[in-house]
RNA sequence: UACCCGGUAGUGUAAUGGUAGCACAGCAGGUUUUGGUCCUGCUUGUCGAGGUUCGAAUCCUCGCCGGGUAGCCA
């Protein structure tokens, strides 16, 4: 069974299949049926999870099918786009893994053809110019429940409107003052078919035409064109664009009537848009976070921004894998956030290097060890893959344990280090517990004492004794100081924006989203680690995993000698659950 | 009280008139030099009522519930 004709796994496919399987958009030259996919982005701000899974999506299909996937910057309102907004799409798009070939296209190219396509329009009694402002137009729409009303400048003759619109164009005429209008049926249901503007006036700079044009396109008209200009087949949005795909089909009818050699005509279809729990992917709100400081960025590891994403240590395979994962459908659902944070535990696990790390250090004395020996041992770098190989670690007198690793009167079932109990270092040696110093004015654990047992070298005893618990630890004075930032929910409610009614989402921001650690205690090897750029310039920082804590990456905050470790997911911890209880 | 679209375990997603399955979460156990990974088992579901049919998650009708839509935004 080849590829192409593999089982469908979401309706999306079923419909491309069963074009494929009627060659309803022709073929390649090279006899396959033609499936070619775009994204769309309006540059007007940073690229979230939720463009992920529609970059994914369509990049996806068009690479199953062996089409084609074009990246389409919808430039068509010059208030609201800037530059930086497209290179950072760019950049994010890449970093996915979509690839778009030598297709980087911007709606604001079409800006001629789809200006002759409206005088066309025109000319056949569809569109027309009308001078009503936006509020007379907004009263003439009528409600949901009642019909509109025709405007007043409805029928005004060809001629007439063809030498407004082109006086429009020439920036004749104020902001606002005038629009050209789809005739289409001021009472029907669908108010998207209530006479829908076409163009409107604007003095405005854009981005890469300059002040070429002072009409610009509305969505609903210029979408479809875009499409068909660059042969899309397959035309994928989200939900809300249901009620407007009608509207998408009129236009190119229209164009097409009565014409010899119609335009291509492209299938709108709806997906269901991303939704995760602890999270908000409205680009007002994420803008908010930014601007009023509750975040440190765009890119900072708490954002669902895929600048967010990829500066908290996330692979773009993990993500590929999540929005595989959650599949496509037609229902608005909400996607628990541990299944994003799965994906990335899933990739990480077969490819991050394992390394010791001590985040709340604790100093273990082992009594009966050599004073200034030092013992090299060998440590496994990844148990998941054997070419990892080892490394070395080195051991002395004096260590860092986790604070967390010692208890001076343990809980039931805990079997880390107590008075009398004997446990493994990692890689290391079995450790007996003998007493602990503390502060005589806080009463806090200064220091652990323990005596080892020579004959456990590498971690394993001789006479087949067993210890239940095995922790990790850095050498005192061969250990490396960083600062390592923890990262919970940015949202403490699964829903942030459920809230009441005049409460705002703020309230759900969680206290507790970032913990700063200084003064980690790091094994030497780590301080090789970068936030490396690759030749694009993007970050691809270094990940570890941090023996029993979870999967870190370096930030680019880093500076020689002075690491920073963003914590990007944490392992599974069944003993904090069984605490929790 | 208009039109459009939806509703399957806690969450998400399959089954397209023929045994309601999978993943994640949860629970229990096994393995383990990470309380990780891995492995095994278990709990939990077709919104409701009618109808068509030998047989309905699937088709029909009527309800109920949820989402979308009244920008010169996309």
């Amino acid at each position: 069974m080849s590829e192409v004709t593999a089982t469908p796994t979401h309706f999306i496919h079923e419909i491309i299949e069963a074009d494929n399987a009627a060659r309803k958009w022709g073929t390649w030259p090279d006899g396959r049926p033609r499936v070619h996919t775009r994204f769309p982005p309006e540059p007007n701000g940073y690229l979230h999870i939720g463009h992920a899974k529609s970059i994914c999506l369509n990049f996806g299909l068009a690479k199953h099918y062996g089409g084609k996937f074009n990246l389409r910057f919808d430039d068509t309102n010059p208030c609201k786009e800037e530059q930086e907004y497209v290179d950072s799409i760019v950049e994010d798009v890449r970093w996915l893994g979509g690839d778009w070939e030598d297709r980087l296209l911007f709606a604001s190219d079409y800006f001629k053809q789809m200006y002759d396509w409206a005088c066309l329009l025109i000319k056949k009694g569809k569109a027309y110019v009308c001078d009503l402002t936006p509020e007379e137009t907004s009263k003439h729409r009528g409600s949901l429940t009642r019909p509109g009303t025709n405007s007043p400048f409805r029928d005004r003759s060809v001629a007439e409107n063809l030498d407004l619109f082109d006086r429009m164009r020439k920036g004749e005429f104020p902001d606002g003052s005038r629009t050209l209008k789809a005739k289409i049926d001021m009472a029907s249901p669908n108010l998207n078919l209530r006479d829908p503007v076409m163009y409107r006036i604007l003095h405005a700079e854009h981005h890469r035409t300059g002040n070429a044009w002072c009409i610009y396109p509305m969505y609903d008209w210029e979408h479809g064109l875009e499409d068909s200009i660059e042969g899309i087949t397959h035309s994928i949005c989200t939900l809300e664009f249901e009620n407007h795909r009608p509207l998408y089909d009129w236009f190119i009818d229209a164009i097409n009537e009565g014409e010899t050699s119609p335009i291509h005509h492209p299938q709108q279809i709806e997906f269901a848009r991303l939704a995760l729990t602890h999270s908000l992917m409205s680009k007002r709100k994420l803008l908010e976070l930014v601007k009023d400081g509750h975040v440190r960025g765009w890119d900072d590891p708490r954002m669902p921004t895929v600048s967010g994403l990829r500066r908290r240590g996330y692979t773009p395979e993990s993500v590929r894998a999540f929005c595989a994962d959650i599949g496509v459908a037609r229902f608005n659902g909400v996607i628990e956030v541990v299944r994003l944070e799965n994906a990335l535990r899933d990739h990480l696990n077969k490819i991050a290097p394992r390394r010791l790390a001590v985040l709340r250090p604790l100093k273990l004395v082992i009594e009966n060890f050599p004073e200034g020996a030092v013992e090299e041992l060998d440590a496994v770098n990844n148990p998941e893959d054997a070419a990892a190989g080892t490394r070395k670690v080195p051991f002395s007198k004096v260590l860092y344990i986790e604070r967390e690793d010692f208890a001076e009167t343990p809980p039931k079932g805990y079997f880390r280090l107590f008075p009398g109990n004997e446990v493994r270092l990692r890689y290391a040696f079995f450790v007996k517990c003998t007493g602990c110093v503390k502060d005589p004015a806080t009463g806090e654990v200064t220091e652990v004492h323990c005596t080892y047992d020579p004959a456990t070298r590498g971690g394993d005893s001789p006479d087949g004794r067993k210890v239940k618990g095995t922790i990790h630890w850095v050498s005192a004075a061969h250990a490396i100081n960083a600062e390592v930032r923890l990262y919970d929910h940015l949202f403490k409610t699964t829903e942030p924006e459920d809230v009441p009614e005049g409460v705002s989402y703020l309230t759900n921001l969680n206290p507790e989203s970032l913990v700063t650690l200084s003064g980690c205690k790091l094994e030497p090897s780590l301080a090789a680690c970068e936030a490396r750029r690759d030749s694009h310039g993007t970050l691809t920082p270094d990940r570890v995993q941090f023996e029993r804590h979870g999967y870190f990456c370096v930030d680019p905050d880093s500076k020689a000698g002075a690491l920073v470790f963003n914590r990007a997911v944490s392992l599974k911890d069944s003993w904090a659950k069984a605490k929790g209880r």
